[in-house]
DNA sequence: TTAACTATTTTGACTTTCAAAGTAAACGAA
DNA sequence: TTCGTTTACTTTGAAAGTCAAAATAGTTAA
């Protein structure tokens, strides 16, 4: 026996989510990718470009375009790797960190408008649902 | 007082929904546009050009150009509207309606994935809290 | 009948993307 | 040490996806 209503019901979720980013982040004036590169420098800080490319699924040679932009847009700089002249640091500028605070933000005022109907509890519960999850993927 | 942590734990599970939806839709050898477009019109059936366009957040002239794409690649047929011939209803071919439920069970095998160290009266709760937050969108 | 509106397509420009080639540095085995 | 291989990043050329605006065709309502 299999439950389709759950598959759907999460594909559901995963939907409204996707649109409400999209909507977000075109009302502040900011492309996907860029967020999406300031999203996950700022959750973990400095890293190679290598390393941020995997993160984000595109090739370095899209990342290297990237990061130009956003780096001539002042959110992002390259940094010397102190190991290995091969590689560089990309990490956010102060512009860089306020948009992060900034959109990181919107999530939670989002997270908690999807939740406002939610018991204490039944929040603590759903946050267990979800670590659960994230784990097994 | 506001929860960081279940907002990023949401962020997460978006996250690698998002990278696990893109794997298996360039593994598949599709592109996510056109699958998205399977997804919607294998769940809701056919529709107009507009209310596609509309679902999918692009524009009514991006979707004429991947329609048209999709029509070659025998996955959709476009239909004349039975009361207005300004409108085009477009529905998946029995090709289009194999991929869609192709799709589908890549879903439903991710969501057993993800739920398989549930009991059942959790996933029944699980179900519950996404058709709750799905509401609140 | 005609003006205003709606649905779709077409066009031109821009962004994002990849694959492949190029450059520079690190590594490792002889 | 040195030279071939691997690794990190950038550059380049081409393709896909996107939008805004213009064009086409059909509908609606006064």
């Amino acid at each position: 026996m299999s439950n389709d209503l759950l598959s759907h019901t999460i594909v559901e979720f995963y939907e409204k989510l996707s649109s409400w980013e999209m909507a977000v982040v075109k009302d502040a004036g900011h492309s996907l990718p860029q967020i999406h590169a300031v999203e996950i420098l700022g959750g973990n800080g400095d890293m190679r470009m290598k390393e941020l490319a995997e993160k984000m699924g595109i090739t370095t040679g899209t990342l290297t375009v990237q990061i130009d932009k956003m780096e001539q847009a002042g959110l992002v700089a390259r940094k010397a790797h102190q190991h290995d002249r091969r590689s560089i640091l990309v990490g956010l500028t102060e512009q860089g960190q306020a948009v992060y605070r900034e959109h990181d933000q919107l999530h939670h005022g989002l997270s908690d408008q999807l939740t406002a109907k939610f018991s204490d509890s039944e929040r603590e519960l759903l946050l267990s649902f979800f670590q659960r999850m994230n784990q097994e993927f």
